[in-house]
DNA sequence: ATGAAAGCGCTAACAA
DNA sequence: TTGTTAGCGCTTTCAT
């Protein structure tokens, strides 16, 4: 690798030499200190204009050993609730002048590892960790240099790491009122992968909430997926074998909705009509199939600011246990939900 | 902003200190060179692996100006679309030992400078831009600082600058060749904004493809939408109303087909049965709808390769016009599309 | 084969 | 109020 070829980057010495004064006077004009004459820092800003000069961050960073940058590591872009959460996290860090490094996991073990030793590199100050089912040892050299980190319904916090977790209950609950306003007694559900902690939570969250307006929760309803369209699909179909049929279903999430009401349609089972259908997360794309879903919305904003909110505790108090934050959700009612018409 | 605090971050003075070497050694351990006694090496790295050090990447960047990074602007999260070819992207990068930097301008002008002013603060050494609609005055300092840069459908190239196409009208022609083998002669078309670069080379594309194979252009079957599902439901249903109504309707991507679906099953126009539609993109929730979608696809891998091989051509000549490639598409056929079946 | 040292851009002590 | 300087971590030329 060969140094930088050409002309010397335009850098603070080179706007002080411009302006006649030392590249420290330039730095503090920039940096808006207030111990510069106003006269020499508003003729340095005229150099800084004429020049066009941005300030380069490495040297900042290489100095302070920290990069203003957070890393945000997904399982998967595939699933839109994780672009719209990226692009919500994005935001709210370019409103505190911070950067994104982002990662994908697709779910593997070794890219989770490789993502890290990125994150490491390059000074992250911090990482929202979306990738659930991992196992701590990859993430233990975040814990060794000290990195803060928030994970996402984890539900569990340690020392430097807070937890964002989201409210499934009360969004599932919600949704079972509603079902129950509309005549239903039968609720199905069909979870995510089986046998990860997440999917455990929701399928929890969704068993609490039968039990709090009252219905019975009937396991010949249940089914797993895989947070996907394909998984929902499959285990709707396996459903629609049994005798004994709910009327409504409701989902881990809204792709495995899609999967649902892609199966119900192949089945000719209508919908509302023949089976209310409720997805979870509130995914943009739910207001676009058909019919348009009926879900549990989770603004991704509002967990993009938890995540912040955790990372900066983290931050200030490296020592302690971070925090565990909450984010609510609510109830989008859409088309995909009716009065219950099948008399058994 | 204060100092790193607590003890130095583990760096190559520590590793040579430990190693009884210099830093100049570990160094060129770390990189491979040949001109260290395989002895010393195997020690050296002994110790590397026992610290379990990670060079700092800062450094690096900061000697040679490069960050090893590419910026990568998208207009949008929201269409599956982008979040797909970020992925592959990405692993495309990682593959070469890149980094990502990711910057979305929700078609917004001020948003472009200031990624584009964000690329240029991280010393990208290159940017792919997706962002269709621009005044290349935003991207001017781009330009100013010669960092190389791809667009994605300008079909223009200038001075340190390529262009990757996306082959619209071999894809069209095959769609159009599709329909017609199933006995459509009336094809509408659903495009994106009205009056911007990228829409217009749809449209022409379409109109080329028509022209192909012996089909006469309708403008009254033709209608512009804004590239997302609102507007494609929306020009469906405008669509609609025509006296003549085409039996079959392409789009300028997935998500307007998504709406024209939308619009359809809201209008009780069946699909396949009265209509049949085909999108553009190939996104995997594509697949998710109902019924499932028949598109063309193109291949964000495909893109992504083209990218870098763009990128890395105008870097290794900056002084000369870039690279214009042009990138594949086919048609995938599923179940959105059948044999017409209204006679008129 | 190895080490010493300079320098990338920035900022904060410290000096003037 | 402003300037001088050291040093963040790395690589590479030059010296040994």
């Amino acid at each position: 690798m060969k140094p930088a070829s050409g002309r010397p980057r335009l850098n603070m010495r080179i706007v002080a030499q411009r302006a006649g004064v030392s590249s420290a006077t330039v730095s503090r004009v920039i940096n808006g200190s207030p111990a510069v004459k106003e006269e020499t820092a508003r003729h340095v800003r005229r150099i800084l204009e004429k020049l066009n000069f941005i300030p380069n961050p490495i040297g900042t960073t290489l100095k302070y050993g920290r990069s203003n940058t957070y890393g945000l590591i997904v399982p998967d872009l595939t699933n839109p609730f994780y672009p719209e959460f990226i692009f919500n996290f994005e935001e709210v860090l370019i409103e505190n002048d911070h950067e994104l490094l982002l990662a994908t996991t697709q779910s593997s073990e070794p890219k989770l590892v490789s993502s890290v030793r990125r994150m490491l590199m390059r000074h992250v100050d911090g990482v929202v960790l979306m990738a659930s089912e991992f196992d701590t040892r990859s993430i233990e050299p975040l814990f060794e240099h000290r990195i803060p980190i928030v994970t996402i319904d984890r539900r569990r916090v340690q020392e430097g790491t807070g937890d964002v977790a989201i409210d499934f209950e009360g969004g599932y609950r919600q949704a079972v009122l509603h079902l129950q306003g509309l005549g239903h007694r039968r609720i199905g559900f069909i979870g995510g992968i089986e046998g990860i902690r997440t999917s455990q939570i929701r399928l929890k969250a969704f068993q609490k909430a039968l039990q709090a307006v009252g219905l019975t929760y009937d396991p010949n309803f249940i089914r797993y997926g895989d947070y996907r369209v394909a998984g929902g699909d499959a285990a709707m179909r396996s459903l629609l074998k049994e005798q004994r049929r709910p009327t409504a279903i409701m989902t881990a999430n809204d792709l495995t909705a899609f999967g649902v009401l892609r199966a119900l349609h192949t089945s000719n089972v209508g919908v509302p009509s023949q089976m209310s259908v409720v997805g979870f997360d509130g995914i943009l794309l739910g207001d676009a199939v058909y019919p348009r879903l009926t879900t549990v919305t989770v603004s991704p904003r509002d967990i993009a600011r938890a995540c912040i909110k955790a990372l900066d505790h983290s931050k200030a108090n490296v020592t302690e246990r971070g925090l565990l934050l909450s984010v609510g959700s609510s109830l989008t009612v859409r088309e995909s939900t009716a009065q219950v018409r099948v008399r058994i």
